[in-house]
DNA sequence: TAAATAAAAGACAAAAAACTCTTTTATTAT
DNA sequence: ATAATAAAAGAGTTTTTTGTCTTTTATTTA
């Protein structure tokens, strides 16, 4: 198990490439996002219907059709897309699973827990999706598996 | 999905459990554990039955038989558990799921999940599975869903 | 306006995780 | 020794996640 959902990861990455592949304001389709993050590609375009029905890519069809994000939603947090995906029970979820815990009624580790989501969240919303182009053009990043 | 497998999630709140239930050096059935863990009472018998086979707890069958864990074992770090389970993929795998991620061919997120990784191995290896006993006693803390 | 293109949508299939039920084995107390 | 007890082990089922394949819809270019 990694911290986000294998759906998560391919969304993650494929946000990353679509905005690093798009800087030029050009499209890229399904094909060469699913190579460029070794991802299933139609596992991956049904991840790609979600994250734009909930507005974080765009696309259009047809000839020289695909996908590109507009430039505020490259400024916008990488947790937005994480949101998009797990929800925010990353964020706000008990780490031992109980659904009543809270400040009162709280685990054992509520407080150790508290401290490592708000690492997660705090860094997650202080990365942007485009802050990441600069390294990949430089190929110092990488994506796929 | 949380940071632990629902496998782990029982496996952590049943070590506390029984760590706080035989603190008297008594042992403790499985039906009273899954009671009071809130877990499904013969899935939790087969995680126990590993964590017993990876000397986390010790077992004995018959009448007044049940679970415990002896002194060397209630000091262990709570990492030993989640490693027990989930293997050691949380403190070291790739934020994004690339396998091939590393220094010198490193993920975007790679630094920054360094740094969420060792906050969670550091926050597990610190803690003890009964330093939560106290609180379990005096009531402060909870194990139920 | 017709053909080509590429995403959207729908319907499955496989694998993994979570959970259940039954039988067996070991231990203890009578 | 025997019966009762409780964990160990085995053999499933269900649900969720992940992945595949086909058809439909929208767009563009010729």
């Amino acid at each position: 198990m990694g911290i986000f959902s294998k759906t998560c990861e391919y969304a993650i990455r494929s946000v990353f490439f679509i905005a690093h592949r798009t800087e030029n304001g050009s499209r890229v389709g399904i094909k060469e996002i699913a190579t460029g993050i070794s991802s299933p590609e139609h596992f991956l375009a049904k991840i790609l219907q979600d994250l734009s029905k909930k507005g974080i890519v765009k696309s259009v069809k047809g000839p020289h059709g695909g996908f590109y994000m507009d430039e505020s939603t490259l400024q916008r947090p990488l947790a937005d897309v994480v949101e998009a995906i797990d929800g925010n029970g990353l964020f706000t979820g008990c780490g031992l699973g109980l659904v009543s815990c809270s400040e009162s009624k709280p685990c054992p580790l509520h407080n150790e827990f508290k401290v490592i989501r708000k690492n997660i969240h705090e860094m997650l919303l202080k990365t942007t999706i485009k802050e990441f182009n600069g390294d990949l053009n430089l190929g110092v990043t990488n994506l796929k598996k």
